[in-house]
DNA sequence: AGCACGCCGACT
DNA sequence: GTCGGCGTGCTC
């Protein structure tokens, strides 16, 4: 037994903490063996004035001699009876603190699936539903397993499914993953945080049987805890789940799968604010593991690297359900009464009469979302944030979608008293409202945060599958990974939403979220019809979502980014900055940059000081800085050594937060 | 991150 | 006189 042990916690302070080990109590009859103090382990240690839990990241023979021994403190007991951490989930621990600049506490505790906020996401899906294993393999279906399967050492290790939707990348994860089960390695499967649903999970179980260990959104932390360490005794053999599963601690990973490659929930948005792409690529690097990725949208990132050949492309073009891309459309809104144009109702009534089903998107709740006085300019907004609130109109309130913030609606101009001013802007509310006063004979439902906040979202879908829905409308819910062959008709209320949006990221985003809503639409039928409405007929991002062009839009994508020197022909830090008073993070931010600035590599430059876009939330005044550098390693030397100066004379009602690699800037 | 210590302003 | 704000520094 070690006589001390390091310990390291989950603070911001990157420090290890050398403690006494303590001698176990004889154990007394009948009761369990006391649990031996050795790295990997959980303990609860004095801290300060507290009790805290701390990870045993070293055993050592001697005390450091930079502390004085009588200040030594003894763990109070250990935790776990079998390690949590083996020497590889430390290592991982140890490039994520130093990659994504936090402690080694902060970077262990968010491996494990416990303790820290088990995950904000409670709605249930019913995800790409996974088809029962078909005999055959379409050719393009076996020729990619194929270039995945082939014996390792010949050309890269990296793959992605670049398919449209509908032409069966499931299959191919699925036979990918049995093959490298098969070879006797482990497999993580990663799906986007919303999208793994009982019915998914049961899939998963059901083809693998009791070697799957899943992870989704109604497990407890306790629960999950269990499958993490099943999957460390090598009882389960792959663990399909969020972001976080890619930290499941097999020692023998053979391929890690991420499945709509694009979508954000695989970066983190709190400490550390890894990216689960970023972090399969390290670990596929230090195992030896292979990595297959797949979207219809990848990310630029991904197409970059594939343009490049750093991973290989394989493609599926095909629907195999006979279903063909539907006809999209783009049509403006320009001058429509109402938020409905003749062409979408149109469609909307013979689609109904054909006995089939329309989903209508829009991306944004409420009934209108801002407020603005025509005669003296007066706009309403949330008392504690820099945005507009949105009237609800079935709750009564106008509402701020960022701190919750409501009051009543004004009914004249609360400045001039102008009968003019009123809300504009449509949300989903009001889409349900004028729908049902266009069609009252069809049967809507709508879907999004505000409807399904009790719960009732599965029922809504299931009711829509068995046909007791004519039109489902709502927000991202229903954009993502539904499958409801009766759908015929998919319309995009407004295209525009995210477009204007101050984020070099912007047009990524709406094409691909076009592209995600537009797959929903004829799975299994030739006769699929999207409309998408828009103000901006003419908008690239428009046209080549119409197209449904993606290589035309990365062209142009990839040329856009390259001359603004952004992602990924660039890398960026982000400084997070926030305080209730407005002058002190200004102060901070501008003496940051300060520190920064004679610290940049050749070719790195910095963005800000500046005010972010949303200026204000729930009564914090944010600002950032963004380093830019043509590569990750020489601007990371500069972060970390402002970041060190700066901790050193900082404003503690300053708070810091650093976000490497950030896919927002807002 | 907590939490205590220590130093200046306005209250029972 | 002391209650309490907040700046500073530490936690093995």
């Amino acid at each position: 037994m070690a006589p001390y042990l390091e310990l390291v916690f989950d603070i911001p302070a990157n420090q290890r903490f050398t403690y006494r080990n303590r001698e176990p109590a004889p154990p007394r009859k009948g009761a369990k063996p006391p649990s031996e103090a050795v790295s990997g382990k959980r303990v609860m240690a004095p801290f300060g004035k507290r009790d805290i839990l701390g990870y045993i990241v070293a055993e050592r023979e001697e005390a450091p001699a930079n502390i004085e021994p009588g200040n030594i403190r003894e763990i109070r007991r250990v935790v776990d009876s079998e390690c949590t951490f083996g020497a590889e989930d430390i290592a991982l621990a140890e490039w994520i603190a130093a990659y994504y600049l936090c402690s080694l506490g902060e970077a262990l505790a968010a491996m494990i699936p416990s303790g820290r906020r088990p995950g904000a996401y409670s709605a249930l899906y019913g995800g790409e539903e996974i088809a029962p294993a078909p005999l055959e393999l379409s050719a393009e279906q076996r020729e990619a397993l194929e270039a995945v399967t082939a014996p390792p050492g010949a050309g890269t290790p990296m793959f992605y499914l670049y398919g449209i939707t509908g032409s069966g990348k499931t299959e191919v994860f699925l036979r990918a993953a049995e093959e490298t089960l098969n070879r006797g390695k482990s497999v993580i499967y990663l799906v986007p945080e919303i999208a793994l649903t009982h019915q998914t999970a049961e899939a998963i179980k059901a083809r693998f049987g009791p070697l799957a260990a899943t992870l989704h959104s109604g497990m407890s932390p306790s629960a999950r805890l269990s499958e993490w360490m099943r999957a460390r005794r090598g009882e389960v053999r792959i663990v399909a789940g969020p972001r976080s599963a890619v930290f499941a601690p097999f020692k023998d990973l053979g391929l890690i799968i991420i499945d709509e490659e694009h979508d954000g929930s695989y970066k983190s948005g709190s400490t550390p604010r890894y990216h689960a792409r970023q972090a399969a690529m390290h670990r596929r690097a230090i195992s030896g593991a292979l990595l297959l990725m797949g979207s219809a949208t990848p990310s630029v990132e991904a197409w970059k690297l594939m343009g490049e050949g750093q991973i290989r492309r394989l493609n599926l073009s095909r629907r195999l359900a006979g279903g063909k891309p539907p006809e999209i459309s783009a049509v403006s809104l320009e001058g429509t009464a109402g938020c409905l144009t003749p062409q979408l109702k149109e469609e909307i009534l013979k689609t109904a009469r054909m006995g089939r089903q329309t989903i209508l998107f829009l991306n944004r709740r409420g009934f209108a979302y801002f407020y603005h006085c025509p005669s003296c300019g007066f706009e309403l907004t949330c008392k504690h944030c820099s945005v507009s609130l949105t009237w609800h109109k079935d709750r009564g309130r106008a509402i701020c979608h960022y701190c919750g913030y409501s009051e009543a609606p004004p009914g004249v101009c609360p400045r001039c008293g102008s009968l003019e001013a009123g809300f504009r802007g449509f949300g989903t509310e009001m889409i349900e409202e004028e729908l049902g006063r266009t069609f009252p004979k069809l049967r809507v439902r709508r879907v999004d945060a505000d409807s399904t906040a009790g719960g009732g979202l599965e029922e809504t879908l299931g009711m829509f599958r068995a046909g007791m829905i004519d039109i489902l409308l709502g927000t991202q819910m229903v954009a993502k990974g539904l499958n409801f062959p009766r759908v015929r008709l998919v319309g995009v209320v407004l295209a525009d939403t995210g477009l204007h949006l101050p984020d070099f990221r912007a047009a990524e985003r709406t094409f691909s979220l076009l592209v995600q809503v537009a797959g929903r639409a004829g799975r299994y039928f030739p006769d699929g019809k999207v409309i998408i409405q828009t103000f901006r007929m003419g908008d690239p991002v428009i046209e080549k979502s119409t197209a449904l062009d993606v290589e035309g839009f990365f062209r142009a994508e990839i040329a856009q980014r390259k001359a603004l020197n952004f992602p990924p022909y660039s890398r960026l830090i982000r400084f997070n900055l926030r305080s209730r008073d407005p002058v002190r993070a200004d102060k901070a931010a501008g003496r940051l940059a300060d520190l920064a600035r004679p610290l940049l590599p050749p070719g790195a430059d910095i963005l800000g000081p500046a005010e972010c876009p949303i200026g204000i939330i729930a009564g914090n005044h944010r600002r950032h800085l963004i380093l830019r550098g043509p590569g990750m390693g020489p601007l990371h030397g500069a972060a970390q050594t402002a970041l060190l100066r700066y901790n050193k004379g900082k404003d503690s009602r300053v708070y810091l937060e650093v976000d490497i690699d950030p896919v927002s800037l807002l």
